[in-house]
RNA sequence: GGUCGGGUAGCUCAGUUGGUAGAGCAGCGGACUGAAAAUCCGCGUGCCGAGGGUUCAAGUCCCCCUCCGACCA
């Protein structure tokens, strides 16, 4: 394991993890690494926060890796993430891996272990994936629960998702219910330090509103059109991300401009809160009060107070 | 001024022949091992606009007031 830790910096949208992760790497010789899903993707620039080429202060990582036609995914991001953390440590600098896609960043740290085999065009995904679409998800749960009682048990029959991803597993002889057991205990792969952005609920909400009000005016609709014609609507993640469906939507016609605005309100809402609730119960995480951030001297104080977590 | 609608959960609305209310959305809580900005699970007391009346019992019927909307003057 690696001497000095990694710094990973998390919490829900609009809590100012970027800006602290560059006042820190700027202080420490960092450079950063995006834990985000969306963020991977080229093009989706606006629509997903990222820190703007002009602004960055240090290398950024993680970003642009591919065009969102494209599948990603987290057992992709682990890889990544590790090449990253070692070619930043032989370059003599400190990673930071900052986001707010949860499971990335644990995939990155803890040691998941991401049975072999494909994801793409992966036959065993797609025929079963047919058959949800077919007989529908209870019938699909009945199957697994007829192959594999243990993992049933464990996956509720709505969740299609998981019950082909436990027939996926069952192929590669692994069972779901086994590789959740050894989630209980699960050993860190990679040495770190977690700093986590706490801001009051209300006072998120109005930063959520003003954050994506402020992608509006930067041309969120006009990102949208482009990356249509690069091949948007193929993609599998990518068209599902928050402030793109929408837009997307309303130039299909669908629903109107205002109307989309308000739902990608709600909808970063939303997901701030399942960010909540999922870095919520890592005990490991260090967590600073983030309210004020916008202000000089409560960033500055921020900053000192995060250097101490990093640096006791 | 008159006629007709309507005022029920934060919002949009249900509420059967009178038995003191229920959906969707929002919100809150939770789960999460190759789609995770995804996917899924759980949580519904609110002066039923105010006052009065009929009734064993009124969101529901009657009277009156009030507010909003439409139409007629």
């Amino acid at each position: 394991m690696r001497c000095p830790p990694v710094v990973c910096i998390v919490g829900p949208t609009a809590s100012g993890k970027s800006d602290l992760a560059q006042d820190l790497a700027e202080a420490l010789g960092g450079e950063i690494v995006s834990a985000d899903a969306m963020q991977v993707y080229r093009g989706m620039d606006i629509g997903t926060g990222k820190v703007p080429c002009a602004e960055r202060r240090v290398p950024h990582l993680g970003l642009d890796l591919i065009d969102p036609g494209e599948p990603y995914s987290a057992a992709l991001f682990q890889t990544y993430a590790r090449t990253c953390f070692d070619e930043i440590e032989e370059r003599g600098h400190r990673a930071f891996l900052v986001g707010g896609t949860g499971f990335y960043v644990r995939a990155a740290i803890d040691a998941y272990d991401f049975p072999a085999g494909e994801q793409e065009n992966n036959p065993v995904r797609e025929r079963w994936q047919r058959f949800a679409d077919v007989h529908g998800g209870d019938a699909l749960w009945e199957e697994l629960r007829a192959c594999d009682p243990r993992s049933a048990e464990v996956i509720h029959p709505h969740e299609v998702k998981r019950v082909v991803r436990a027939f996926e597993l069952l192929a590669e002889g692994e069972s779901y219910a086994r590789q959740r057991e050894r989630l209980q205990q699960l050993p860190q792969a990679v040495e770190a330090v977690f700093i986590g952005l706490a801001v009051d609920p209300s006072l998120l909400r109005e930063r959520i509103e003003a954050r994506v009000d402020a992608m509006m005016a930067a041309g969120l609709v006009a990102e949208v059109e482009s990356l249509l014609d690069r091949g948007l609507r193929e993609g599998i993640t990518a068209p599902q991300a928050i402030g793109y469906k929408e837009i997307v939507a309303a130039l299909d016609g669908r629903i109107a401009l205002e109307e989309a605005v308000e739902a990608i309100k709600v909808a970063t809402r939303r997901y701030a809160k399942r960010q909540r609730t999922w870095f919520r119960k890592d005990e490991r995480i260090h967590w600073l009060d983030a309210d004020a951030i916008t202000e000089n001297a409560a960033r500055k104080k921020l900053v000192s107070d995060a250097l101490a977590i990093i640096e006791p």
